[in-house]
DNA sequence: CATTTTCTGTACCCAAAGGTCAATTACCGA
DNA sequence: TCGGTAATTGACCTTTGGGTACAGAAAATG
């Protein structure tokens, strides 16, 4: 019962993390959220409760989308797990440097902005780079049975190479001019295994 | 001739860089500088100009401490070249951890925050990426006419590939809750090369 | 239709950001 | 010792941030 709200709010929600993900927490105003979302600060508060919370809410769906989809790639068969895992990384520097905003990654973004003043973000984003850890792990777990991958190496240990090399790439993406450098350490990191 | 300073410009100059690298740009407030410095609001404005200023003075330093300090530990002869990148690595890694504050890296963390919207600082953080990997390059030239790595192998690929190696764990040394990742992330990379 | 309940838009609020400007103070050289 | 110059202090200013309060609008229920 009640007055139906005139606006969908996982749409705002989404315009939102559009929004965030593009200036930060710290740099996004409400006026900016209000702009993007087209509903009145009255609404926004009223729905939201706080910028804050309003941010946390854009951060889960970051994860649930595109940290997704991320994964979801690297699960997907077909390919050789080495091809996966090429197409993947080339995938998402293409990504990256074809936006025009050049936000890099959220989750990362976050990282370099919230930690240790914000700790329901940092747990978030912990969870992210655990997810996605555990999908390059298993990666290179599945490489090691179908005997692509030799069997001695430490599936964890390359695990973590792997993100923190999308790490890496994701925060040169925000600041590189072009993409030789990314695509040169790409190379380089699939050359070695 | 006039009233001399009553404080020494370049320690201001460095305590604004600690701020700034704890709290970020957009984070830091003309109060924070102020009571970090321990001078007037009015000296502030009038020594440097603006806080934008002061900020790029901060990052200008930056470079010519921090990041010069990891490529000359770099340089220095002694160990092998395989033993020293471990210690240049684990090295960063320690200090990074034992950090209170959990900054990591001033330069990845302004790459994050400001990249697009700050141009003067993204050269400058730019500037320090390369000359890092400059470094790593050479070392692994120096390596391949010691013998020490097949001679084969790209060394400007495995130097963006080490800078990337960097850049991740500075970002995850922001939200790690213990060093354990970031080991393996060093053993991965090391083992490969 | 009246009522209840929730949404919406506008006005408003306080603190702080980022900075400016006299008035004052301290030094240097003549 | 005194004038000129530059630094300092602290009050002040405008805008914005982040949010609240309220009056009215639009539905579900009876």
């Amino acid at each position: 019962m009640g007055r139906p709200k005139q606006f969908d709010p996982e749409t705002a929600v989404e315009q939102a993390m559009q929004v965030f993900w593009r200036k930060g927490y710290g740099c996004t105003t409400p006026q900016d959220l209000v702009d993007a979302l087209g509903i009145g600060k009255g609404s926004l508060y009223n729905t939201f409760g706080s910028k804050h919370a309003l941010f946390e809410l854009s951060l889960r769906r970051y994860r649930d989308t595109q940290a997704k989809a991320l994964t979801d790639l690297l699960a997907e068969g077909g390919d050789s797990v080495k091809e996966r895992l090429r197409k993947g990384l080339e995938l998402l520097v293409d990504m990256d440097l074809a936006d025009p905003d050049r936000r890099g990654c959220m989750a990362v973004n976050t990282a370099a902005e919230l930690a240790r003043a914000d700790e329901t973000a940092t747990e978030l984003v912990r969870g992210m780079f655990a997810r996605t850890e555990g999908s390059f792990r298993a990666l290179i777990e599945e490489g090691q049975r179908s005997g692509e991958i030799a069997p001695d190496r430490d599936a964890a240990a390359i695990g973590s190479l792997l993100l923190n090399t999308i790490i890496g790439l994701r925060v040169t993406a925000r600041i590189a001019d072009g993409p030789d450098g990314m695509r040169r350490t790409i190379r380089a990191v699939l050359d070695l295994l």
